[in-house]
DNA sequence: AAAAATATTTAGATTTGTCTAAAAATTTTT
DNA sequence: AAAAATTTTTAGACAAATCTAAATATTTTT
C-alpha cells in the first residue's frame, strides 16, 4: 500500500507515542507533529479508513498489526539511513535526525535492504536505538533509565531519549557517549540531580532533565 | 529558496529539453512530464512569478539564469546519487533512474557535498554523463553522435541517449558499456544499419536507432 | 450532580497541483 | 488571405492536507 509522506509521518508518531504511553490521544499528536488537533482528526479518520489503525472518537487511537508493520518500516528506513550518514558520511550524531526525516519516505525496499548490507546490517543506529530487520523484527532493549539505576552499579548508556539539538549539544560538551560507562554515585533530594562517575573523566553532577533523557544497560 | 518536489521536477524537465532543443513549448513539456498542457500553464505561470523563468505566453519557455542554477543543482543531486547507487550498493545502471528520481528531492546541501567527496569527487556519472561540480560547473563533453563518427576512427562510448531500461538491457545483451573501444566499419544504405567493430568482442550490426543513443569521443 | 474546564470533532475556507472543456492565439494548408 | 488544424491559455472543478471558529463530548472541580 502507498502512503503519502504526510501519512507516514503520523504513523510514525503515533508509533512511537503508544511505545511511550500506551493509547495515543489527538492533542498529544497535534503537539508532537506540529500541527492542529482538527488535521490530526481528518487525518485520523483517513487512517483509519486505510485499516492501519484502531480509532474510535474522542477515545484515542493505536495501531493496526498493517499499522505496525508499517511503522517499522519506516524507524528501520529513520535509523539505516542515521547509521548511513554518521558511519559512511562522518556527519555528527547530532546533526543527521533532520536529513533522515526526509530520507526515510524514499520508497525503494530494494534500495533499503541493499543500505542495510553495505553497513554491515547494524543492529543499533548512532543513537542507540534498535534497527528493525527487514522482516519488521526489532529488538526489545533490557535498558533502564538512569533514574532508576540503582547506586554504585556500573552500567553503560546505551540510547537517549531524544534526538533535540539541545540534549546532543550538552551531551558532546560532558563528553557522554553511546557506550560510555557510568555509575550513579548519590541522588540530591531537593533538586533530583545525580553525582556520577564517568569512565576515565571522573565525578560530575546531572540534572534530572538530562538523566531522565539518558538509558543505560548494567554490565 | 525552497522549490516543491513538483516545482524541481519541471525546473529539471525545461532544463534537459532547452539542452536539446533551444527553447521548450508547453505541449513538450506536458509530454515528457506526463501531465496535461493546461496544468503546464499553470506551473510556467507560478515558476515565472519566482523568477526562474523567461517565459511569454504562446512563445515557449527558457531558464532564467538562477533556474539554470537550481537545475543544475538537482542534475548534480541525481547523477551523484546514481553513482553512489551504482559504486557503493551495486545496483545495476539500468535500475538506478528511478530511485535517483526521488533521492534527487532531499533538500540538504551538505548531505551532498559529503556523498560527493565520499564517492571520491566523481566527474561522470554511471551513463558516462558529467556532474555539476558544488557551484554549479558542469563540463560539457566533446563527444559526438554515433551516427556522426567518421568510418575508421577510433573511439569509446562516452554517454547513453537516454535512461530507457529497453536500451540499457540492449547494451548490456550486446555487451557494450561506457568506454568500450568502437570502430564504424561501413553503413548500409537500405536502413541506415552500421558494421561496427567492439573492441575485443569482433564485428556486429546495430541498428540505426541503437546508434542514435549512443555517444562517442575519439581516441 | 451541576458547573467549569478541557479535549475532540464538525463545518467551512484555503493552498497546491492537477484535471476537463471551452476559448483564444498561432501556424499550416489550401 | 481565408479556412483548417494545431497549440496554448483560461475558466471552473476536484482531491489532499491544512487551518480557524464553532459545536459537541468528556473529564474535572466544586
Amino acid at each position: 500500500m502507498h502512503l503519502t509522506v504526510s501519512e507516514e509521518n503520523y504513523i510514525k508518531a503515533i508509533f512511537h507515542l503508544q511505545e511511550a504511553y500506551g493509547t495515543v490521544s489527538t492533542n498529544q499528536l497535534a503537539a508532537n507533529i506540529h500541527t492542529k488537533p482538527a488535521s490530526v482528526t481528518d487525518m485520523l479518520k483517513k487512517l483509519t479508513a486505510k485499516r492501519l489503525l484502531l480509532y474510535k472518537p474522542y477515545q484515542g487511537v493505536r495501531l493496526s498489526s498493517e499499522g505496525r508493520k508499517m511503522a517499522l518500516e519506516i524507524v528501520r528506513k529513520h535509523r539505516l539511513w542515521e547509521s548511513f550518514l554518521v558511519d559512511k558520511l562522518h556527519f555528527g550524531w547530532d546533526e543527521v535526525h533532520e536529513v533522515a526525516e526526509e530520507l526515510e519516505h524514499i520508497s525503494s525496499k530494494k534500495l533499503i535492504d541493499k543500505l542495510d548490507q553495505f553497513l554491515g546490517n547494524p543492529r543499533f543506529d548512532p543513537h542507540g536505538d534498535p534497527i528493525p530487520d527487514s522482516n519488521g523484527v526489532m529488538v526489545t532493549l533490557r535498558q533502564v533509565n538512569l533514574l532508576d539505576l540503582k547506586p554504585y552499579t556500573k552500567a553503560e548508556v546505551s540510547s537517549v531519549g531524544s534526538q533535540s539539538p539541545e540534549l546532543l549539544e550538552l551531551l558532546k560538551h560532558k563528553q557522554i557517549l553511546i557506550g560510555t560507562s557510568i555509575e550513579v554515585l548519590c541522588k540530591f533530594e531537593f533538586d533530583h540531580s545525580l553525582e556520577i562517575q564517568l569512565e576515565g573523566k571522573g565525578n560530575i553532577t546531572i540534572s534530572q532533565q538530562l538523566a531522565q533523557a539518558l538509558f543505560v544497560k548494567t554490565i
